[in-house]
DNA sequence: ATTTTAATATGATATATGTCATGTTTTGTT
DNA sequence: AACAAAACATGACATATATCATATTAAAAT
């Protein structure tokens, strides 16, 4: 497939796939040097500020982000006004597998949760390789399989934990799954209403449970900047 | 790969995959005729009565199964002790793609809801085809980005929805995609603990919504049989 | 620096849902 | 047919969570 996008070398961070250590962390790496090479002329730069939103429900993405740096939470939007968190994505990972390969639009929304650096591939130039390129798409069908197993798991615990419980799992989720800061506190920063809308509970609710969290000296808190103190203790949350 | 299983063509449901009509429904028909002839030679056929287990979770399933008739649950317990009902799977559709995929044991548990015929196709046959025909392993890409779009919405009815809301939409759900007998009752017949376990709620709830339900005239009821009276006033539930 | 706005926090109360108890009906078994 | 065992149904009550109100604190904007 041709490629349809001017690309000019002193654009911000048009640096070239086949040398990016990014790849390595998601399904890319699965292609070969001159595909990569390929992709790498047609792809496309972009920094997303903090709160922004990448795409919406319901838009039509037409490629794939490959996250460079920051991360990302991708919502859908409930009945009630609410959004659900369904997914965090960080660095490393890639946005938009799902749409690419059932031609549908989004569904689901993805919003910056702090400054990104995203690199976008257009459907054009990918998706030919995701039906020649069998062990690329054996990786992405890997990746799919694992975010489906994430999906039962979360369903299973919506449907039968306590907030308190779901809240408890949430951090140490992302404590573990993201890691920490130098001293310790959660390197992923989410208000208080992104972690009601992870949980699916309301606002003040998740603020309360924060607040008993914090009296029983399970987690420490300095605004947004949370730490945990006893990891086992969340894990043995009732 | 040499198939080690013997095939004794009077044992019950020894048929053809490559004349066999189910395979249309899902992504086996992206095979050709030469892998499903092979296939067909070493695949196993079995009769699950209802409310045998089909695995368990845990198990290392090692294959694929594909219904040829009935209809199973898949469900995943809970630390509390309840049965999460996550997915429900009718004749035409495979079961254990995503475990073929990770080469993880299973994460849930398939349990008949009624008498079940359904072949098994060993792992070590299967797995070539998926790596080496691409259309084939698309189909099953295509079939895992559905289900992982239909786990994120019931994520979001989990968390956003009241229990009401849920059997509501499950009733609908049933209808639209299983289908109805000739009477008009629902042809996916479910106990009220199954419903419970669907929707995330604890079996008294879910028989007191039913029961709410057939004095409003949405639903009627005959033992286990139920009929959807009202459709549009199930989907308009608050 | 000051003002405005948004985020966090907490109390009071309402409501949905869970739990326990108990009775009835249906289904399966001898 | 008689019995046992599930499944279904419904009431009474307990509890978790939502909602509304109102401070307080932190962040953004001028």
């Amino acid at each position: 497939m041709f490629c349809l996008f001017l690309h000019d070398p002193k654009e911000k961070g048009m640096s070239k796939c086949e040398q990016c250590i990014i790849k390595q962390f998601n399904s890319l790496k699965a292609l070969t040097n001159d595909e990569l090479v390929r992709i790498s002329k047609c792809k496309t730069s972009r920094t997303i500020r903090k709160g922004e939103i990448l795409f919406e429900e319901g838009e039509n993405i037409n490629g794939v982000y490959c996250v460079k740096d920051g991360i990302c939470k991708l919502s859908k939007l409930s009945e009630n006004g609410k959004d659900q968190i369904v997914k965090m994505v960080v660095k490393g990972q890639l946005i938009g597998q799902r749409s690419l390969v059932t031609e549908e639009s989004s569904n689901l929304q993805a919003t910056a949760l702090n400054d990104m650096e995203v690199c976008f591939i257009p459907k054009s130039e990918i998706m030919a390789d995701l039906q020649k390129n069998s062990s690329f798409s054996f990786e992405v069908l890997k990746e799919m399989a694992h975010d489906l197993k994430e999906a039962d798991d979360v369903i299973v615990n919506m449907a039968q934990k306590s907030v308190r419980q779901r809240l408890a799992e949430t951090l140490v989720y992302i404590h573990d799954s993201f890691g920490v800061n130098p001293d310790g506190t959660l390197s992923v920063i989410l208000s208080r209403e992104d972690f009601a809308n992870i949980v699916g509970t309301a606002t003040e609710s998740a603020i309360r449970v924060l607040s008993q969290f914090k009296k029983e000296g399970l987690i420490s808190t300095t605004g947004k900047y949370i730490k945990i103190e006893n990891l086992n203790g969340l894990g043995r949350v009732e």
